[in-house]
DNA sequence: AATTTAATATTGTTAGACAATTAGTCAATT
DNA sequence: AATTGACTAATTGTCTAACAATATTAAATT
């Protein structure tokens, strides 16, 4: 009766606010703390053991990464999601992938272009036995490979911060199995561009590529349903 | 005798964490908490009038815009300038910036043209009265308005990010005197391909204007010796 | 001089307390 | 009945004081 999504208890200490964080960070992602819920620190704090000090800092932590709003007086709320905020951050991760992808194909760096064409190859063959759920693990690490080509790592940082967002969303909307075999047919021309040292042409590509994401995440059932409600 | 550069104090409590924040991140830009000093929690608490645990707080913002180092058990470390950061700092410009700029072409949004223009028309203004103080300051100006014509605020704010860290550099590297003149043709030519609706044009104008920077620091007197120091 | 040992300082956390602010309750008034 | 208003409870924000764990520094020893 006890439904399965009741929020889970922090593991355990080895008490840093830096654990409570990716804790707290990941109840969100999950779900378990919905939007708008406000985490009252003395019961958060009483729940996972700890005082209120460093439990208010996991709250900054978690607030820094904007998964959490900080009102004064009033506390932490969980931050709500949107449709706009979901734009925001497809843009985003056009405007990261893409500069990456240019930047890499002036680099030509060498190994990441070996692990991007495996990486490649992989998703090929998970899409032929039909395992989508490695098949979306192994993309987002390749989306990963991809900007880390660029070798900058602010760029990383920045993009790291744009995931955690995103994955709120994804969480919610889950998976379009459809896109798939389009997507690698995408991966291959996007690769074969920087390694062509086509900056200009791997970047609209890449751009295109997300563009997909986007529509196809619009045309699912779960987007539809989820942008039609926030409306 | 005594250089002019000592720290200041701590303005005036209406004691926030934030307000705390932003004093810290101030010295820090301004170069009076210098790259690897240690910020002591018991000294600092003291000297601005609050205890440590609103102070902790503060650290946890500060180092959450990347300005701070927190190490286990060892405390806050100002973070270290590098040629590396600085040039990633380009980078993430570049992405940004010239992502904004196709985006605005793409949306045309009238009132952010209009603004530019006349800031461009100001910048060229200061240049002929050789005010480069003011020049300097409307400059940045121009910059952040062409991102805030994307239109996205996740953009802004991740710009926003870039520029604190930026902050540093230029407190450093003093300002390029011979730079301007061309600064203001270019932003002219940006200003007309974004309202031909050239995307491309305009982010391949921005990149190029931002690499424009990046050389004048590197020729520059200033920014030799921080290169020549850092390697 | 180099290494080990002891003393000191600093961080990380806890507990309990309190003022300031907000949220919730319930009666009085319109 | 609904709205207002005062009262109460709950929550945040801060402080002090303390302590264990870890780092840093100084002294002592080899």
């Amino acid at each position: 009766m006890s439904s399965a999504s009741g929020p889970t208890d922090f593991p355990r200490p080895d008490l840093l606010p830096e654990r409570l964080a990716e804790w707290i960070s990941g109840e969100i992602v999950a779900g378990r703390f919905p939007p708008g819920e406000r985490l009252v620190e003395h019961a958060l704090s009483k729940r996972c053991n700890v005082s209120r000090v460093p439990l208010r800092e996991a709250l900054r932590i978690v607030a820094a990464q904007g998964l959490l709003i900080l009102e004064p007086h009033r506390g932490a709320v969980v931050t709500p999601l949107s449709e706009s905020e979901l734009r925001e951050l497809f843009d985003l991760r056009m405007a990261i992938e893409g500069f990456a992808a240019a930047s890499a194909a002036r680099q030509q760096p060498a190994a990441a272009f070996a692990a991007l064409r495996r990486m490649n190859a992989d998703l090929d063959e998970l899409i032929q036995a039909e395992d989508y759920e490695r098949y979306y693990a192994l993309a987002a690490e390749f989306h990963d490979a991809l900007v880390a080509a660029a070798q900058n790592g602010l760029l990383v940082e920045t993009y790291n911060r744009v995931k955690i967002r995103f994955r709120r969303y994804q969480a919610v909307l889950a998976n379009i199995p459809h896109l798939p075999p389009r997507s690698v047919a995408e991966h291959t021309r996007i690769l074969a561009a920087m390694e062509a040292g086509d900056a200009d042409g791997a970047r609209a590509l890449v751009e295109a590529h997300i563009r997909d994401l986007v529509d196809a995440y619009g045309q699912s059932d779960a987007g539809r349903r989820f942008f039609d409600q926030a409306s």
